[in-house]
RNA sequence: GGACGAUUAGCUCAGUUGGCUAGAGCAUCUCGUUUACACCGAGAGGGUCGUAGGUUCGAGUCCUACAUCGUCCACCA
């Protein structure tokens, strides 16, 4: 039974799963969450991009946060006119896609191993099928979030308008000679046979043994042993007083592992006298610092382990082996020759793993596609800079601002940091790298991307069917980081392949109205992976800023302030059956209140029943109004009669002006406690009980309600949406209801109504009644009928106030405030 | 090793450019079924704002040092 049309029987609780869904389609079908339905004038663009979900798993609480806060800015942008776009799309998440659904396969199909087995082309389908699936899923609990979002737009970094964007990015980058292929040493994982970048590395601190080992006339040390096989190079300071006797390219025998060796002094100022010994061998092939040594004499180089992570042939006895079994054994060999000198047992140094696979990572040095940061061909204001400097421009100049600050701080840091960034990747599931390759002269061996091969970089193939693609893909972030642009983009126009990058740019309508987007709202542990990546790529690209501000929120703790994590499932809070069990809105307000910018928030049950508690009394202060205006009513706003009226009033806009400055700050969590606290603490408690006394309230009530759901609807747009339908249906008030949902206008200031004066009138009449409660409440055993109030309590008050002083406390006392 | 945070009531946290007699929610205690709400109402207790200095008429807020916890970065052999 529909019954919460006849306001007597509206409930005592709101039920939001009985209405969200629906309001969420009506939503949809007005149109609304696309600004070219959006009524009245509008120019001023306000523009998110959604921080696409990955295509894998489901919604966690985490994006639930960033959903709500997104959907405040925006709803709040709408309301108050602005031609506000947001873009919702999915990330293809190139290497954790393409790891599930392999496992998947592995386990549903007991396919060993799925990429021999069913070849490029298969598992190809069955990611884009998988993709597929998981993509309505979230698309759906975004929905069920209560997001604003305009689905018409919806974009994906695997459709071809994003394919045409990443590839022409990338051929121009190949042309200004910002990406260039070469050897260098990469990390890379074993487990899951790619690179990855620097920054999807975890460090991790572990002990181990630190070994000492007698090389000639040194002592070295390493935690190594396994990769020292080849070492023919002996480095120390040139300014090291101990070794002044060898000079650089020395050479002398020694015995080493499996057998006698030539090594050659070396004299380089990257070593640390102070560390150990002074003196060190090097494995250019296996190590960042080795290999930096080793090209800056030109020395040889040589490959230890393999891509599996096992020794190659040049261990000898050992290979084969898979390093840690071999570390033991090879001490073992190295002692039996007496070249041990020392075991440190307890040493901790830090590891490299995968941030995805967990897996020990190998540097290793391997040809890949590299962009250089450090290359000043970029143009920037009209300047040529390094993609590096254009970075800290768009920070330093304020173009772009990052709330909280302190993150530009993280961000320059970062930035001083940087290396060039490996974007190629073994793996099938991305934009395959548009690089072609062909043999040079007659040879009839296999490509092999060697430097003897022709390079044809392009958007179209080749002509010529002896050209070979790159079987290689691009890091996902390649893709990612042209996200604010590249679903900008007509897609119509994106399939004339006659238009430059730069046409399409200028012809695609989208880009025009709304780039750059306004805000970047994201969790602060992607600063690195993709917010700079943006402002790199899309400076770049576009020659505009991706965003005028970042905004960046923390993570979502558990209660105790643990990472929630899929191993332990007792600590996840999972956001779908907190809307189940409470409600969207209270799950947004849990999200929202308490929390500050860039700091992590704790979240638990208790905290999301509270604000359960805060929906339920916003349903009960409407449900009083409506039950105390008559039915049809025409609602004038009249003139306040009482100081109570007055007193509301002015809260009321100073409330508005309030939020207001919040809003534009950033400091959600503010305004909503400010909104809370007028709605329960000033409505309710003061003005509610008050209106039970005094005549004539219907106007008052309703203005201050229809402007109360209006400016708490940004942060809870279900139950005000539901609200005000049913207010509308109840009565006629300055046409507001008639267009049925809350979209226009945002409340306006009446600075007139304004005055402080009338305000602290109100709180020495409030702080009357408090006290005589309080006075009340000691006296309650002794207290029967009446109670003695002291003259000076009361005596402020005229015979108006005192009588509703009196009726709010439950106590007689004589007229002209005198005691009983 | 470098950088950045946090430290405010029993718990979780706000606190905007220095003006605060330091706030909220939860928890605790007392009272209360007054026709919006027990997912409620009325009241109470509870903090020398990590420590030590400094700047200032005035500091939770700015500066310095230290302590504890946490995060990020780094090519320590």
């Amino acid at each position: 039974m529909s019954n919460q049309t006849h306001d007597s029987k509206l409930p005592k609780e709101y039920a939001p799963q009985d209405v969200e869904s629906d309001i969420y389609k009506k939503w949809e079908e007005s149109g609304y969450f696309n600004p070219d339905n959006l009524p009245g004038d509008r120019s001023d663009a306000f523009t998110i991009s959604l921080p696409p979900p990955n295509a894998t798993g489901t919604l966690h609480v985490g994006h639930a946060a960033m959903l709500a806060i997104e959907d405040i800015l925006i709803r709040h942008a709408r309301m108050q006119g602005r031609d506000t776009l947001w873009v919702p799309g999915t990330d293809h998440a190139a290497i954790a896609t393409e790891s599930v659904v392999i496992k998947k396969i592995q386990k549903e199909e007991r396919i060993k191993d799925p990429r021999k087995e069913l070849g490029r082309e298969e598992v190809l389908k069955r990611i884009h099928r998988f993709v597929e699936e998981s993509r309505a899923t979230i698309n759906d609990q975004v929905r069920a979030m209560g997001a604003s979002i305009d689905w018409s737009r919806e974009g994906y970094t695997m459709e071809p308008t994003l394919n045409r964007a990443v590839n022409e990015v990338f051929v121009k980058m190949y042309e200004d000679g910002l990406i260039y292929r070469g050897h260098r040493i990469v990390n890379w994982d074993p487990k899951l046979q790619t690179t990855v970048s620097d920054d999807e590395i975890e460090r991790e601190e572990i002990k181990g043994k630190f070994y000492y080992l007698q090389y000639g006339p040194f002592v070295i040390a390493t935690s190594r042993p396994e990769t020292k096989f080849g070492d023919k190079y002996v480095v120390m300071h040139p300014d090291d007083p101990r070794y002044a006797d060898y000079k650089h390219g020395d050479t002398f025998e020694c015995e080493w592992i499996n057998g006698p060796i030539t090594a050659t002094v070396i004299k380089d100022e990257a070593i640390d006298m102070e560390l150990g010994t002074g003196v060190m061998t090097i494995t250019p092939w296996h190590d960042h610092t080795d290999f930096e040594i080793a090209k800056r004499h030109n020395l040889d180089k040589e490959q230890i382990i393999d891509w599996e992570g096992k020794l190659m042939p040049i261990a000898g006895e050992f290979a084969g082996m898979p390093i840690i079994e071999a570390r033991e054994k090879i001490i073992e060999k190295l002692q039996s020759k007496g070249l041990v000198t020392k075991i440190d047992e307890d040493y901790t140094h830090s590891v490299a793993k995968g941030d995805r696979s967990k897996g020990l990572l190998e540097p290793q040095i391997k040809e890949q596609w590299f962009i250089d940061v450090n290359k000043q061909v970029v143009n920037w204001k009209g300047k040529k800079m390094s993609l590096k400097e254009v970075m800290q421009d768009t920070v330093q100049s304020g173009d772009i601002a990052i709330v909280p600050d302190r993150f530009e701080k993280i961000y320059f840091n970062w930035i001083d940091n940087l290396h060039d960034w490996c974007i190629s990747r073994q793996i099938w599931w991305g934009h395959q790298i548009p690089a072609y390759y062909r043999k040079r002269g007659n040879s009839k061996s296999q490509v092999t991307n060697n430097k003897q091969d022709d390079i044809y970089v392009g958007i179209e193939p080749p002509e010529g069917e002896e050209w070979i693609r790159d079987e290689d893909t691009l890091d996902t972030w390649f893709s990612s980081a042209l996200w604010t642009w590249s679903t900008l983009i007509d897609k119509k126009l994106s399939e004339d392949k006659t238009l430059s990058l730069q046409d399409l740019l200028d012809k695609s309508p989208d880009f025009k109205r709304f780039h750059p987007t306004t805000v970047m709202e994201t969790g602060y542990d992607i600063l690195f992976f993709w917010v700079a990546r943006m402002i790199l790529m899309t400076t770049y690209a576009t020659g505009q800023i991706p965003f005028k501000t970042v905004y960046l929120h923390g993570l979502v703790l558990d209660k105790h302030g643990k990472k929630m994590s899929k191993s332990k499932p007792e600590t996840i809070i999972d956001p779908l059956e907190m809307i189940e069990e409470y409600g969207t809105d209270a799950l947004r307000l849990a999200l929202i209140v308490g929390t500050s910018p860039g700091n992590n928030q704790r979240l638990s049950k208790d905290k999301i029943a509270g604000y359960r508690n805060f929906i339920n009394k916003i349903w009960n202060i409407s449900r009083f109004a409506m039950m105390n205006i008559d039915k049809g009513a025409v609602i004038k706003v009249s003139k306040p009669q009482t100081l109570a009226d007055k007193w509301i009033l002015s809260r009321l806009n100073t409330l508005i002006a309030k939020t207001d400055t919040h809003l534009e700050n950033y400091r959600l969590s503010q305004a909503l406690e400010s909104l809370y606290d007028f709605m329960w603490h000033e409505f309710a408690d003061w003005y509610i009980e008050i209106a039970k006394r005094e005549e004539n309230k219907q106007d008052m009530l309703v203005h201050v309600l229809s402007t109360m759901l209006r400016l708490f609807h940004p942060f809870i747009p279900f139950v005000t949406e539901h609200i005000w339908k049913l207010l509308g249906n109840h009565v006629e008030f300055k046409n507001l209801f008639k267009n049925q949902l809350i979209v226009t206008p945002w409340p306006q200031v009446d600075h007139n109504a304004v005055n402080k004066e009338t305000e602290k009138q109100f709180d020495e009449f409030k702080k009357v009644v408090i006290e005589i409660r309080n006075y009340k409440s000691s006296n309650a055993i002794k207290m029967k009928e009446q109670i003695e109030i002291h003259e000076s309590t009361a005596k402020d008050l005229n015979d108006e106030l005192a009588d509703l002083a009196q009726s709010l406390t439950h106590v007689t006392f004589a007229t002209d405030g005198q005691q009983v």
